[in-house]
RNA sequence: CGGGGCGUAGUGUAGCGGUAGCACGAGUCUUUUGGGAAGAUUUAGCCCGAGUUCGAAUCUCGGCGCCCCGACCA
């Protein structure tokens, strides 16, 4: 993308009324613009971003068979009486028609899936069954915070898994847990996630979350010196020994919640009356799971993992581009070889940010693009062009290494890091 | 939902009952261009509504909005 047609700009100074940093940022560089406190829009950099997140997720969830949908938004009042969450879920959005008809909006989709399922699902043999969707939900929070961290609306994945037996649904919650582990390797932020005991809320007595470690979060979790397994405060008093090594040695931390893995059990399947016959022909009751994660914030966590006083740090495989590409000083001659190598790139199937705004200085360019957080800048200029080279940096370090102009586009593209 | 703070231009501020001002930013043009350059020029504001007053950014009341702490958070 050239970006001289890019309609975002970037933000000299911070927001007055962001104070997280993953806002603070995402918002400068022009990746999201706030339309009220927790409600995000994602521009044209902040979505590619989203969608890289996305195909990630969408990926994983894929290969532990997972098979993909869309359900509505809005949900019909009668199916969250069925399960009690019409009274009982404090952050439900509900609305109205014009006859006075009420309406949720879809904070989670078991009143959905469930009544979807049981239309298609009548024989053990047609389990176990995973679906899943990408979509955004809505949760009446009294208090949106953290930028993308907490909203009022959001994008999330999330999957359901129905079983025959309890034994099944444990198989396939490591599989999800691994799938998981995977997501947050690709998106950038494994090494600060830990796996979390946590409360169960009203399902069981404890659930698994995955925790990030970062100032920016609002949990706080106990990690195991260890073993790296973690606890959240809210159980750590009645547990106080690591799960995992039972050792007693642990840090604390705050840390941000990026998925969550629950065993529902029969919770949503007895009320909406889910069962399956065996091979007897007897009635058997499904049992389900449930496993979410929220994409924006994902991004925000990752921003707020992956940063330094200049800007954002984009792990490589959710970066917008994989390359940032600087033109600086107007001769025809670099111009012509910019473009030529903008063009190289993008042949060679590369996603390329290329700065061919006129009237910038270097200087300028160069603090935009550390704002941005491609992983690696590419830099031509007049200077670069006399040694009939470029100069190649990446976003992470501050060496710059200048490549000769024949040999830049096979150095570029022999990068394995970007597939 | 409880508590606290705060609303003057995009940002930061001045004004303290009597003509809304400054700086930065942003736009245009020119000269520039190796880490946010310079000149000229333009743009843009009292959160909203009632009340008090001859007169309200300023005082009173109500609303709305934002931030922070807590509670909540399949």
């Amino acid at each position: 993308m050239r970006q001289s047609i890019l309609f975002t700009k970037t933000i000299k100074e911070s927001p007055k009324d962001e104070k997280s940093v993953n806002a603070r940022l995402l918002v400068r560089a022009g990746f999201v613009d706030k339309l009220m406190a927790g409600v995000y829009s994602f521009l044209p950099l902040g979505f590619l971003v989203l969608k890289k997140i996305e195909n990630i997720i969408r990926e994983e969830m894929n290969s532990i068979g997972g098979q993909e949908i869309l359900m509505p938004t809005l949900q019909p009042r009668a199916n969250w009486m069925t399960t009690g969450r019409w009274e009982k879920m404090d952050d439900l959005f509900k609305v109205k028609d014009a006859s006075r008809k009420d309406f949720a909006l879809g904070a989670t989709h078991e009143e959905v899936i469930v009544p979807l399922v049981k239309k298609f699902v009548s024989s053990y043999n047609d389990l176990p069954l995973y679906v899943y969707q990408i979509q955004n939900k809505f949760r009446m929070e009294l208090r949106a915070k953290s930028g993308l961290l907490r909203g009022k609306e959001f994008m999330m994945k999330d999957l359901y898994s129905f079983h025959l037996t309890e034994k099944d649904l444990d198989g396939y919650y490591e599989k999800v847990k691994a799938a998981y582990i995977k997501i947050f390797k690709r998106v950038g932020i494994w090494k600060k996630t830990h796996l979390t005991f946590a409360s169960g809320g009203s399902f069981s007595k404890y659930s698994q979350e995955f925790q990030t470690i970062s100032d920016g979060g609002e949990d706080i979790i106990f990690v195991c010196k260890n073993c790296n397994q973690a606890i959240n405060r809210e159980i750590f008093d009645e547990v106080k020994i690591c799960p995992n090594c039972r050792r007693k040695d642990f840090n604390e931390e705050k840390a941000i919640e990026v998925g969550n893995i629950f065993k529902l059990m029969n919770k949503y399947s007895k009320p909406f009356d889910l069962f399956v016959l065996d091979e007897k022909g007897r009635k058997k009751e499904v049992v389900m799971g449930t496993y979410g994660i929220g994409l924006g914030r994902i991004m925000g966590t990752v921003v707020e993992v992956c940063h330094d006083e200049k800007g954002i740090i984009w792990p490589e495989e959710i970066a917008p581009f994989h390359f940032h590409l600087i033109q600086a000083g107007q001769g025809s001659k670099t111009e012509k070889i910019a473009r030529r190598i903008y063009d190289d790139l993008q042949k060679s199937g590369f996603a390329v940010l290329y700065d061919d705004r006129k009237g910038k200085s270097l200087g300028e360019k160069l603090v935009d693009a550390d704002l941005i957080g491609v992983p690696v800048r590419v830099l031509l200029s007049d200077r670069t062009l006399n040694a009939n080279s470029a100069e190649v940096k990446l976003r992470s370090k501050k060496e710059t290494e200048l490549i000769r102009l024949p040999a830049l586009n096979k150095f570029l593209v022999s990068r394995k890091l970007y597939v």
